[in-house]
Order: structure tokens, then C-alpha cells, then sequence
DNA sequence: TATGAATGAGAATTCATTCAT
DNA sequence: TATGAATGAATTCTCATTCAT
């Protein structure tokens, strides 16, 4: 038992796995797929991950919860909240278009589910933490609507989440671009001083 | 097998493929599970829909077509736009309850994701249609983005829609009335004359 | 029990299942194509051959056994032997086509093969006896091998019939033209007396 | 699965195979009857053979063409006319026996006639062959009928394949002989020369 | 007689997982 | 560690046959 040496190994297999969950969903990626995509046989998975349950929920937690730790970082640094808001918004959309796939992969598998609340309440707190921030700062209108803003903030940021994962595979620059764009124009009618 | 004339048992093999396909998604859901909870063996499933792609068509249309018209029809009816706005929006997370279990079981199986994307998109026109008659009407503000207003439309579209299909079984009520209360605060910021 | 009243039902199950086993051969012929050719429903076949290997065997013998006994009446007439064996053989190859497809479908289906090997051999024994009328009659030159003349017989009527049954589609009407022409000549070379 | 490196569990699936096929031909055949005749469980097969339609093909192809081009290498050898037709013969009618089964499963199941159509077709262009060379070196009487001998070659060759396949079981041998005595003497009539 | 819904046994095939090497 | 053959349970789907009406 022990963590195996080869970390390398690993890592690929976690690479494949991310590719073939986002391509197939977790249902119909078999083992066989993701230890081909690796340069593996599907026996040697074992070796690193003991069912493919737990390989998927590495897989998600690989590649969703740096990009979380990115984003929250990114959320509270101490540059100005200007500044702050537009590289949570430059980070996030960027990411998600590599992060599409898996998104797509990981939802509604049904056992699957809580893996994705969990990042996505993360996810949540980072941007009403942002927000709060900005509206503590007196850089941001108050909102609108002062019992109901986190319910706001979820709305947009799920919205364009899964906004850009139902988007066809040719549109999906398009649909992030828009999305992006229309949530900062939203952003931008209530940021205080001067307009970006 | 020939054309069935027994209605009650096509309704029934639909009333389970919804819950069942709803609780576990269509690639975890077996001919097996959705016979059984009606009664059945799994070949009779086949008197009445001939494979499991178009057993689960069937449900997702009988599930959500009667909402979306329904929804359109209130949404292009001839009352005040103001009560027009109001029944679409009671309307629509009403039945979002109802209709969770098959959002959730229908999205992202691969195959199926365009049987939502049209309805999706049907729901959006819908939305579209009845925000364009209040601009006309004078009874709305004119949009804040008058480029991307479609965008914002999906955007809380979807995210309301994700946002119920994600909450948890106990909380999925408090949810949807949240997100309604929130929508609806919104909106009311943009309607013209008297308050709500 | 006792015979159905119906002949006329009887007789359209069986030419449904003549076309159907024909066809599709007997595995993959079901009692659905069969009566839905008939205008039935499959229950209703069941009144009158009690399963599907006995209509199948009721099949093959209705569509063979007048063939035979119609070849057996053309081999033994009272007429010239040049006349009998000109008739048999025009007999033959204008009905091999029509029994092709059941003779294709009822070949080889392992249970089925006996019924095939009764029928050849009365045919082969029609045609045996009407040879060797021919040299008792001093109309055909006496046969080149004394001791397995009975197998040439056979060999040449296995031929035929295969041949015509292996036939591609298209091609069916030729290749029977060109058995009959070679047949015939094989024959010729050995009739005594004015050419034909 | 993976290349299976075992041509042992390969040959022996094959040797079951040919068995089960011939037995009961394709479509009564299971995958279960093949895999335990072999020793082995159903979902084993699929380690060799991705489905059971290629595994018949494979199956086929072994037993027969092997055979073809064994006649072949008779048909066209160096030797004197006289001796090739004898090894031609020799040899095709010993092997027929061993086939016979496989024979009798391959054909007429709709799917697979084509299969059986171009093994016939390379036989008898061996023979054909072999005929040519007979009347090109002299051995041989020029052929009876000039325009059809291509046909005549066809009947007794599926005459006698047939005829050997239709054969009871217990009468295989004898059948064969006969078979391959009726067309030697035939020969035998034609070959010029001093008698074999 | 006839219907057509229902049954149940079984078909091919897939795949996560194990295990001897 | 790694291999890849083997397993066995499960899946979708088919169909001859039955049976209440």
C-alpha cells in the first residue's frame, strides 16, 4: 500500500480521466478508455485508484479545486477592488472553457451531484466575499437587493456556468465571450467612480 | 404487440420512467428499475415504447412540453403585461418543482443534452418575446444592456433552473421560492408606474 | 378442436409464411411478420398450427409437395419420353424459381434439414425412374456409368437446385436459364434418335 | 482484453466454434454454447472476437480457406495433368468430410450466404483452370459443350457439396465415396490417353 | 374464433474488477 | 509495479407462447 512512487503516472491518469469523464460523461467512460488515453492497461488504474468512483471524485477534485483555490486567491488580494473583480472575472471565464468538459462530465451524475455543490457553494462564497468587499470599500452601488443579493450572485454565476456547457461544441468561444461581456456590463452599471 | 390500447399502462410506465430517471439519470436507470416500479416485467415496457432512448424522449416531452406552452401561452396572452409577467413567473417555478426530478435525470446524458437545449432555448424565446411586448408596451424600462439583454435573460433562466435542479432534497422548496423572490425583486426595479 | 372452419384463413397464414420464411429463413422469421403479412395478429396463428415449427413444416410441405407430385405426374405420363423429360425439365426450373426462397429458407435450419432430404429424395427418384424408362423405352443411350448413374442423377439435381438457390438476386432468372441449357444439353448428347 | 497473447484459447474457441456452427448453424448457435464447449464464459469469447457474426466469418475462414488454397496449390502445380486432377480430387474429397459441418451451419443464413458464394466462386475458378490446362495440353476431349462447360463444372461441384452436406449422418462416408466415384468415372471417360 | 397485452426465458454484449504471473 | 486474460453480473432487447376477454 503507501501512496505509489510514480507520481507521473498518476497525474496521467488523471489527465486522461479528465478528458474521457468531459467527453463521455462518468457512465460511459469505461476504465478501458481512460488506461488507453494514459498509454495503460485497465488493470494498472488499480494501482493508483481503487474503483472508478474514487478516480472520478480525484479527477473533479484535480481539476476544479485549483482552479477554486486560483479564484479565491485572486478574490481577496489586496489590490484594489477594481482591479480584483476584473481578474476573478478574467480567471473564471477563461478557466471555464478548459474546465467545460468535466463540468459537463461530473453533473447530474446523480451520485455524483454533491461533488459539484460543494465546489459551486465554494465557488459562491468566494464571489459574495468579493462583493462584500467591494461594497465595504464603497467601490460598488449597495445592492440592490439587500436581502436577496448572494440568491443574485447564484443565479449569474450558475447561469453562466451552465450556460457555456450546454453551448454547441463550435459556439462555446462565442457563448463564454457573451456571457462574460453581459455579466460585466451588469457589473459595470454599479461600480462607483470613474468607468473602466 | 400492436398498437396498445391500454392508455392507463402507457401512463404509468411514463409516471415511473419520470421518477426514476429523475433519481438516477438515463445511463443509471435500468428498463429493469422503471418496469418494476410500475408493475411490470421489462419486455412489456416495449409493447408500448420500443427502446429506452425513446421511452426516455417520450417522458421528457410529456414532461416538459405541456410546461412550455403553457408557459408561452401566458407569456404572449392578452392581459396587462404586468399580470402577464406575474402568471409566467408563478407559473414557471410552480411547475419547476415538479418538473426537477426530469431536469436533473435529462441533462447532460451525452445523447439526450439537445433534447434539453431545445427546450431551453423554446423557454428563453418565450421569456424573450413577452420582455420585448413590455418594452413596446412602456410598461418596462427599456433594457439596461441593449446589446446583450438576451444574454441576462439566460442567464437567470438557467441559473434558476440549476440552481433548483442542484439544491438539496429537503431544501429544494426554500430554494425556488428564494430564487423567484430574487427574479422578482429584479424585475420589479424595472417596471414603470404604480409598484407591484 | 377438430379443423378451424376457416380454410381460406389457414391457406393466407401459409402463403404469408411461404414469402416470410423465404425471406428471412426460419430463425429469423418471427410469428408477428408472418401474421402481420396476413393480416392477423399473432395469437391467431396459433388457432391453426400450434406452433411455429409445425406452420413451418406445414410451409415447406404445401409448397413442395405439389411441385413434386406435378414433376412425379410430368415424369410418368403416357407421353413420348423426349415429350416427358422436355416437360420435366421445363416444369422443374420454371418452379424452382418460385420455391427459391423457401427452398433458401428451409435449408440448413438443422432441425429442418430432414424435411429437405424427403423431398429431394422423391424428387431424384421421379427423375431415376423417368431415366430409366428412357432406356427401357431404347430413347437414351444407356447410361455411361452402369453403377452410379443413380448419383450423377443426384449430383446434377443438387447442383441445380443449390446453384439457383445461391444465386445473388439479380442474377436469378440467368443462372437458372444457364442450368437449364446446360442440363439440357448434358441430355441431348445422350438421346438417340432425330435431334431435338 | 488487449491483444490476447494466447493463440491456444484462440485455436480452441475456433475448433468449438466450428463445432457449435455446424451443428446447429448461426442463428440457433449461442455465444454460451460456443464458450462452453470451449471451456470457457461467454464474455471471454469477446476477448478474441468483438462480435459473434465475426467470429462465424473468422470461423469460416479458417476451415475453408485453407482448404481453397491447398486445391489450389494442387490445381496449378508442375505435375502432369493426369496427377494434379487426381490430387484435386483426392484431396477435395477428403477434406469435404472434415468441413461438412461447417458447411452445413454457413449456409443459407441470409447474412453469411455471401460468405459461402465466394468460397464457391474461388473452387471452382480453380477447377476451371484445372480443365483448361487439361484441354490445352491434350489431355483432356475438349469439353462436350463448348459453351457451357463452366456450368457443368458448377453443378457437380455444388452438387456434390450438397449432396455430401444433406447426407445422414451415419452415411457421410459412403456418400462422399460415392459422390467422388460418380465424378472420377465421368472423368475418366474424357481423359485421353492411356486409362488411369 | 379472434384479440392483443403480458410473460418469461434467453439472446448478445459490456465492463468494473480480480488475479496469476 | 505492471500485465492482460478471465470473470460474472448486469444491460438492453426479442419472441414464442399464453390467456383473459
Amino acid at each position: 500500500m503507501g501512496r505509489p512512487r510514480s507520481q507521473g503516472k498518476r497525474k496521467s491518469i488523471l489527465e486522461s480521466a479528465f478528458r474521457v469523464f468531459g467527453e463521455c460523461g462518468y457512465q460511459r467512460s469505461t476504465m478501458r478508455m481512460i488506461a488507453e488515453r494514459a498509454g495503460m492497461v485497465p488493470g494498472a488504474l488499480y494501482i493508483y485508484f481503487p474503483s472508478k468512483e474514487i478516480l472520478f471524485e480525484a479527477t473533479v477534485r484535480e481539476g476544479w479545486d485549483r482552479f477554486l483555490s486560483d479564484l479565491h486567491r485572486a478574490a481577496v488580494s489586496s489590490r484594489p477592488f477594481r482591479e480584483r473583480i476584473q481578474e476573478v472575472l478574467d480567471l473564471g471565464f477563461s478557466r471555464l472553457k478548459d474546465g467545460l468538459p468535466l463540468l459537463q462530465g461530473m453533473l447530474f451524475e446523480a451520485n455524483q451531484r454533491r461533488l459539484f455543490q460543494d465546489r459551486l457553494d465554494a465557488l459562491c462564497a468566494s464571489l459574495e466575499q468579493l462583493f462584500a468587499a467591494g461594497w465595504r470599500e464603497g467601490q460598488l452601488e449597495p445592492p440592490a437587493d439587500p436581502v436577496r443579493w448572494k440568491t443574485v450572485i447564484r443565479l449569474n454565476t450558475v447561469g453562466a456556468l451552465f450556460s457555456a456547457a450546454l453551448a454547441a461544441p463550435g459556439r462555446v468561444d462565442r457563448e463564454i465571450a457573451e456571457l462574460k461581456a453581459a455579466i460585466q456590463r451588469q457589473l459595470a452599471d454599479r461600480l462607483r467612480g470613474a468607468p473602466a
